[in-house]
RNA sequence: UGACCCAUGGUGUAAUGGCAACACAGCAGAUUUUGGUUCUGUUAUUCUAGGUUCGAGUCCUGGUGGGUCAACCA
């Protein structure tokens, strides 16, 4: 069975929450709901990205809905800020949510049915201390014991819980536990603390409540409230989800099911919410939406495009083994993506002057350059030339190596779109290193063919050095270099793992053309990758230097 | 030394008892006014030992390896 996919205009297998879906409908479930349900103590990150579209898609492909739920059980780490990045991210990459959603419009409802599972003899009210608690749970092996509060009467567990929510007892002081099993070999059935009292102010229901539900409580009665039919959620909880239905079977509510997928890890790159909160506290990169972050809003000003990050999330497939995705396919779907759409420009970003001797000094002309090859209606510019223009330094050698295509020494290379030049002469300074080349160029050879037929291999980019826009253009690798994401060790900081190559800022001569460029635009710079300027700080650039591959490749040629 | 989940090229994902395939990465070549793109070719895969079967990547049993679980986090 295989299904058309919309993000890569390909046709792909089913994956097996698709064929999870199709059994369900094959039986005479006629409705398809699903739900993204992050907690706002953070900003999304490209792992995220994976299960919104994930959760979205499905919704979407079978004619179904899909919630955004704000998981906000827990006041002391959630904010509005994180709310509102969460709900523009999601946006950013193309979905729109049935219905906006927060755990916490739920806490009168949960409150209640805590209530009943008392009224059931199935919860109590434990005095015990945190340590207590944690002693008495047991280990993995270890059965644990149960609680000397465990079997209050009905009446004193309503008594009691009543006056935890109203604000009767001090922080940690009593918990509300579900009564199930201490010598369940699954830890979370050892009686789970349902309710933990926290005299904090929440984000939106402010000073209402001082007592909370934890997540396995409230989770599954979300979905279930919402009607949700395919709870998506990753590996982990995989030994939660006993919990999630028993609070439904107890409760007899709407019965939604939790299915379990393999989240994304990517080479290289830091998922961790807690620690990448840490580099935005500690201030090891400026903000949530630094460039060098794994975050979307950083992807999103990096360049990326929504599609090519839909695209991605199609390519890495849903399974349910660990998997840890190659950077490079991320980078290929962006390349695929801005290939298609991005104008050409021509930058400079090791400028290196070029005199042409023998053009009329004071003249400027228009050359006419294509836009897009690829896309004839992205129609064409003109770029001013005249005698003194700018190359990259890689460009020229003194000392080619064989099948060296470009400039050098009594060689010739044509400017791309212009004419065919001839390095004459090299310019030295006192070190020796060469700081100006004088070039004769060849008057027949503009846009194409030559004086006498002769064709040259080599094509570069260049700007004419009066009209070029100087700018700031700051270049960003990969953030880290861990191997093992998660894995930073105790005594050392973020930044022993920052990549030096993640941020360098040079100085570029850019086409005039440029000036014109909106923040969000999509560039490609011949030869060296794709850019986007950045919304706030024009004329600046951010470019994937690792794009385009140029480096590498001559890295290679050089070997041979 | 418990329960649960998982195991297919370098990395991912298919094959649902019947020819192990697709993508990325790699390598080689062609095209190219971007050493980009595109095109062609190519290297490389079922953790292990038994069992069931005419036939096993797939089903069964054991082993091995990896992951998850012992927050009043989600």
């Amino acid at each position: 069975m295989v299904v058309e996919t919309e993000n890569t205009g390909t046709v792909r297998p089913l994956n097996f929450l698709e064929e999870i879906i199709e059994a369900d409908i094959a039986r005479g479930q006629t409705r398809v709901h699903t739900r993204f349900p992050p907690e706002p103590n953070g900003y999304l990150h490209i792992g995220h990205a994976k299960s919104i579209c994930l959760n979205f898609g499905l919704a979407k492909r079978y004619n179904g809905l899909c919630n955004l739920r704000f998981d906000d059980t827990n006041p002391v780490k959630e904010d509005v800020e994180y709310v509102d990045s969460i709900k523009e991210d999601v946006r950013w990459l193309g979905f729109e949510w049935a219905g906006e959603y927060y755990a916490s419009d739920y806490f009168e409802q949960l409150y209640q049915w805590a209530i009943d599972l008392i009224n059931k003899g199935l919860a109590y009210v434990d005095d015990q201390t945190q340590e207590q608690i944690r002693t008495t749970r047991g280990t993995v092996t270890v059965p644990g014991t149960e609680s000397p509060w465990r079997n209050r009467t009905v009446e004193e567990n309503l008594v009691l819980f009543a006056g935890m929510r109203a604000g009767k007892y001090a922080d940690g002081e009593k918990v509300l536990r579900a009564k199930i099993d201490m010598a369940h070999t699954n830890m979370l059935m050892r009686d789970p603390i349902l309710y933990r009292i926290l005299h904090t102010a929440h984000h939106r229901t402010g000073d209402a409540w001082c007592i909370y539900p934890m997540y396995d409580y409230a989770h599954g009665e979300c979905d279930s409230i919402e009607r949700i039919t395919h709870s998506i959620c990753t590996l982990e909880f995989d030994v939660h989800r006993p919990l999630y239905d028993w609070f439904i079977e107890q409760l007899g509510i709407f019965p939604s099911h939790q299915y379990e997928f393999a989240r994304l890890n990517l080479t290289y790159t830091m998922m961790s919410k807690r620690k990448l909160l840490q580099l935005v506290q500690n201030k090891y990169v400026n903000g949530w939406d630094d460039p060098r972050m794994p975050t979307i809003c950083a992807l999103r000003r990096r360049g990326y495009t929504p599609e090519s990050v839909r695209a991605f999330a199609e390519k890495v497939g849903v399974a349910k083994r660990d998997n840890v995705i190659d950077l490079g396919l991320l980078e290929f779907c962006v390349r695929e993506d801005l290939n298609r759409i991005a104008q050409r420009r021509m930058a400079v970003v090791n400028p290196l002057k070029v005199v042409i001797t023998n053009y009329p000094e004071g003249r400027t002309e228009q050359i006419v350059c294509i836009n897009n090859p690829e896309n004839e209606a992205a129609g064409s510019r003109e770029v001013p030339f005249s005698r003194e223009i700018y190359v990259d330094r890689d460009d020229f050698m003194e000392n080619p190596p064989k099948k060296y295509f470009r400039l050098s020494p009594g060689g010739e290379v044509r400017l791309r779109y212009g004419y065919i030049i001839r390095c004459d002469e090299m310019v030295k300074d006192a070190s020796g290193e060469v700081v100006e080349l004088r070039c004769t160029y060849d008057e027949q050879s503009k846009g194409g063919g030559s004086s006498d037929g002769r064709k040259v291999k080599g094509v570069i980019h260049w700007v004419s050095a009066a009209h070029a826009i100087r700018a700031e253009l700051r270049l960003y690798d990969t953030l880290f270099t861990l191997e093992d994401p998660d894995d930073v060790e105790e005594g050392k900081t973020f930044t022993d793992y920052l990549n030096p190559r993640s941020l360098v800022c040079v100085n570029a001569y850019l086409e005039p053309s440029l000036v014109s460029a909106a923040p969000g635009d999509k560039f490609q710079f011949e030869r060296v990758g794709y850019f986007t300027p950045d919304y706030d700080s024009k004329p600046a650039a951010l470019v994937f230097n690792r794009t385009v591959g140029l480096k590498d490749s001559w890295a290679k040629i050089a070997d041979k």
